[in-house]
DNA sequence: AAATTAGTACGAAAATAATCGTAGATAAAT
DNA sequence: ATTTATCTACGATTATTTTCGTACTAATTT
């Protein structure tokens, strides 16, 4: 039986997470100025500091122990790869996220999220479309 | 201006609000059997201890003091109630999770819930009849 | 009334997550 | 070849959340 880790990434795991599935395998300083690019996009507060470097880099190193990332030594620069999944990782996000708030109801989720957003056209037309689909592969 | 709080409620926090919010004002008593039987329900171990009395009651008197909770004390026991919306700190969070897990996407939310979640004939109509409202609603 | 039970108050410990300082090593620049 | 910049390693600190022990008080039982 294989060891099967449940992963549960932490905020800043997962938002280092979103940014290797985004730009793949990738060295700390990379994922650091990316982190502190989106922190100025949205920053409240001009006295913000930003991530430290030593500070991503300890918790990429984390994760590389808990098995989340792997990591290439070839070089001086380690190059930090994702070990997991991105669709099945954000799917347990997701039903721990349905558990937690909705009881496990993924309908009342999908409305309350189409209720408070607005979706556009678009979105609305591929949820349409996919919902054709669950309802023509099920009979 | 008042003063807006953002309330994060953490985990425990977040279990004891759906609590209040399914039964109404309660106890701690009541509340702390509560999480005990749902701990029962999903009891991956014999071992498991369940929540603490005094855990419950400090947790329920922390949020009383950041606001989430207000309390009657005319009893003996203690009464509590949610001071927040159900509705409108469910949107916060999905808010959250959405940014954070699906870089602000509702959309996607929706497929990677809907694919995962084969949903019943029965939501896949009331989602449809959603997606309908909100499409007539809008020209 | 005495003893037992059931509550609240509250400080402090334990667990988890995030941050950073500093040392040491390698590479790059002068 | 020195100096300077860049990188990793890693312990320690801080912050946050959760848990619980203990003291004290009020009610309930015997």
């Amino acid at each position: 039986m294989s060891k099967k880790r449940n992963y549960h990434p932490t905020e800043s795991e997962l938002e280092i997470l979103q940014l290797l599935w985004e730009f793949g395998p990738s060295t700390v300083r990379f994922i650091n100025e990316k982190q502190n690019e989106h922190k100025d996009l949205s920053a409240e507060q001009a006295g913000k500091a930003g991530v430290g470097y030593t500070t991503t880099l300890k918790i990429m190193q984390i994760m590389t122990e808990k098995g989340m990332l792997s990591v290439n030594k070839e070089s001086r620069k380690h190059v930090y790869a994702p070990n997991i999944d991105e669709n099945e990782t954000k799917g347990k996000l997701l039903d721990g996220f349905l558990k937690k708030t909705f009881s496990g109801s993924a309908s009342k989720l999908v409305m309350q999220a189409l209720g408070n957003h607005k979706p556009s056209r678009q979105e609305l037309d591929e949820i349409k479309k996919l919902i054709n689909d669950i309802e023509n592969q099920t009979e």
